[in-house]
This record gives structure tokens, C-alpha cells and sequence, in this order.
DNA sequence: TAGATTGTTAATCGATTAACAATC
DNA sequence: TAGATTGTTAATCGATTAACAATC
């Protein structure tokens, strides 16, 4: 079996966020269509997509769920859980602490961190914020392989260094700042403006 | 002028964003390849983004940050202000509203909503949150065409009606549940998750 | 001039789409 | 059976990439 395209691989993550949702919706069965209508990719390009990996579909049902998500987080790999630390316990930070937005792909959150005295030693959730110096300790202890970044954009790049330094290699940068790091890390940056940017844009015309 | 390919518009976007951070952090002007190292666009597929509008960089040098951003602003047709309103002014609401990510890019937010008396009332920045009730007569007084839902995912799917009734056609929904709309109305869904989804698969194969 | 980077071409590869037989 | 939806083909279009002359 190849390594997945990036297209392919992105898709696949898409196809599992709704698919997720739609469960918890109380629905059973999906069909390329309706998953179309979610995730604004093509039906047959779903189609095509699934069938690469094997038959999951039912003609005339549709997908699944259950089964479909099995199958599509073996084909990413993504069965076990992975471990993250969360950098920032301000309002984003808490929002992000509180969500399911993770835990609903297997990421756990199991640590949290922030500078301030202030945060240090409060309660979120069944997590007590740490400080930051303790990062390195709590990366190897835990098997952190994912660090997130809800920190304000002039704390962004020192907190980068650190969860680098402390062996995290995936960042995802919610501050909004560039951040510049070693090749071997990977940065991902939420930009929700960018989406809203060209969104307007076919609105417009 | 032809409309934009969705690849074309998104991609502008994104390279965008990284020249708002990159003028932020003092830098005048920035090569395909650096714009590349951060986008992660091939340097080859940015020149001819760029070179299908006109010719905006210099060889030898790059190209100038605020004249490029001048152009894709022109191409984009984002120029100018557009108003939001944010629903929810919990800790994801206050989270973006405090944040420069729409504000950097045109995107005013206007109106801040809530359902809860406790925050009804409470200022954010230079907002009063407002009860949603409210929602109809703001929108048509502001000019409102995009809403940001910040709201629980139980809650979603009933705000979401009240923004579209309200006259919203462009949704930006952050609660992770999926909604239903009319036709004529566009929802963006931000799912982190997704991006960490595929960043994994790569780092694990 | 020497070095760097754009703008552009040409060749390849993956994405997109319509269409439809297979089949639940 | 009739209706619906998958799985797959074939044709087209856009994205990707290497290469390099133009030129700052």
C-alpha cells in the first residue's frame, strides 16, 4: 500500500469529521451525496476515494457509519489515541480544553500549560494547568506527540521552541503568527478568516 | 476576468494571511520560496498564481508585501470593510473577539449575541453583548452578511435559523455540529481536528 | 558583473465530472 | 419489481513540477 496523496489523506480526514457528527446525530447510514453536501467534495470523487480501499458501500443504502469510520481511521492510521499538550489557558485555550472538537478523532488533551501564576494550579476540566516549565517532564512522560499553541502571537515562537525542544514535532498554531521552526517539525495554522476570505469572495460573485 | 477557480481564490487567501504576519513581523518584501515555506504551496504554483494577474514581483528581490497585498485584496474583491456578527459570548466568543484573525482582514465584528442574561449586557472590547432577540434589527442596521456561530453544538442548529431569517448568507460555524440551511446560504466549518488528522498520517508514515 | 528570483513553458500527474451498468 | 445508490470507466480540466531564460 502507497502513502496516501495529501488530497486524498485530506479528504479522508474531512469525510471523518462529518461522519463523526452525523453519528452522534443518530444517524446510521450515509450516502455520498448527503456526505457531499457536508463536506462540499464532489459525490463521485467520494465514490472514488472510498473504493480505492475497498467495497464499504451498500448499492442503494449508502455507507455505514460505524463501519466507514473503522475503515477510514485504519487507512489513516489514526485507531489509537494520541496524546496533546495544550500551551495557553486563557479563553482559547478553555474553549479548545472543553470541546470535543479532539476527542472526537482520538486526540486526548493531557496536559495544559501557561506562564501566568494566575492559571498555574487551577482546575480545567479534570486537569490542573501546569506550568510551563514543567513541559519537558510532562512530553516524555506522557508520549505527547502534538503540541497546540492558543497563546497570544508575541508568546507564539518562544513557546514553539520549547515544545520543540522538549521533542513535540507536530505543532498547531492557533496564534495567528508565523512561526519558524526546525524542518523536521510540522506547523499547522488555523486561519478561519482565510476561509471566510474566499467563501465572500464566490458570494460576491 | 473569468471568476476564480475555488483552488485559485483559496490558495490567494492563504497567501494573504501569511503576508498580513509576515508585514507584521517588520519584513518588506518575501520570495516564492519563503511564501512557500509557510503556505505550503509549491514556490513554482505561487509565481504562476500571481503571474496569471500581472507582473507584482521584482527579480532578483521578490515582491513587495503591501502592493501584493493591495493586489490580492483587488483580486478577492475584499477591499473593503465587511461586518459580522458573532453568536456566543462564551469562551470560544470572547476568544475571537479578542483576536486580530478577522480583523486583519477586513472582517469587522459588529454585533456580539448571546441568549444568557448573565452575559447579556457584559461588555466585550468596545461591544455590549446583546440579547438574540435583537439579531433581526441589528442585521439589517449593520449590514451584517456574515455570522459567526460560537455557540454549543445543541445550540447551533436554532441560531443558525435565526441568522439566516435574519438575512445571513455566509455562516461560519465553529460548535462542530453539522447544520442544515437553505441553498442559497454557505456554511464553513472550522475543524481543527481535521488538519491534525492528516498531519499524523504524514508524520507516522 | 554575479547572484538571486521572477515569469513562463512543457510535460506529467491527480482531481473532477458525467454517465451508467451493477446491485442492494 | 421499482427505486436508489454504489463502483467504475472514460474524458477533461486544473495542479504540480522541473527547467531555464529574462532581468532585477
Amino acid at each position: 500500500m502507497d502513502r496516501l496523496t495529501l488530497g486524498v489523506a485530506a479528504r479522508l480526514s474531512r469525510y471523518l469529521q462529518v461522519l463523526t457528527q452525523a453519528k452522534k446525530m443518530g444517524k446510521d447510514t450515509i450516502s455520498s451525496q448527503e456526505l457531499s453536501e457536508y463536506t462540499h467534495v464532489n459525490p463521485t470523487q467520494i465514490r472514488r476515494d472510498l473504493s480505492g480501499f475497498g467495497k464499504f458501500g451498500k448499492r442503494g443504502v449508502g455507507y455505514n457509519i460505524d463501519s466507514l469510520v473503522a475503515q477510514i481511521r485504519k487507512i489513516l492510521r489514526t485507531s489509537d489515541q494520541h496524546n496533546i499538550a495544550l500551551v495557553g489557558a486563557g479563553n482559547l485555550g478553555l474553549a479548545i480544553a472543553s470541546s470535543d472538537i479532539f476527542a472526537d478523532h482520538g486526540f486526548r488533551i493531557v496536559a495544559i500549560l501557561d506562564v501566568s501564576p494566575k492559571k498555574v494550579g487551577t482546575k480545567v476540566g479534570s486537569l490542573v494547568v501546569r506550568h510551563i516549565s514543567e513541559l519537558n517532564k510532562l512530553v516524555e512522560d506522557n508520549d505527547i506527540v502534538v503540541g497546540v499553541l492558543a497563546v497570544p502571537p508575541e508568546a507564539s515562537q518562544e513557546l514553539a521552541d520549547q515544545l520543540v525542544e522538549a521533542g513535540v514535532r507536530i505543532i498547531f498554531n492557533y496564534s495567528g503568527s508565523l512561526l519558524t521552526v526546525a524542518p523536521d517539525v510540522t506547523v499547522h495554522a488555523s486561519s478561519p478568516a482565510v476561509d471566510l476570505l474566499y467563501a465572500l469572495y464566490f458570494y460576491l460573485t
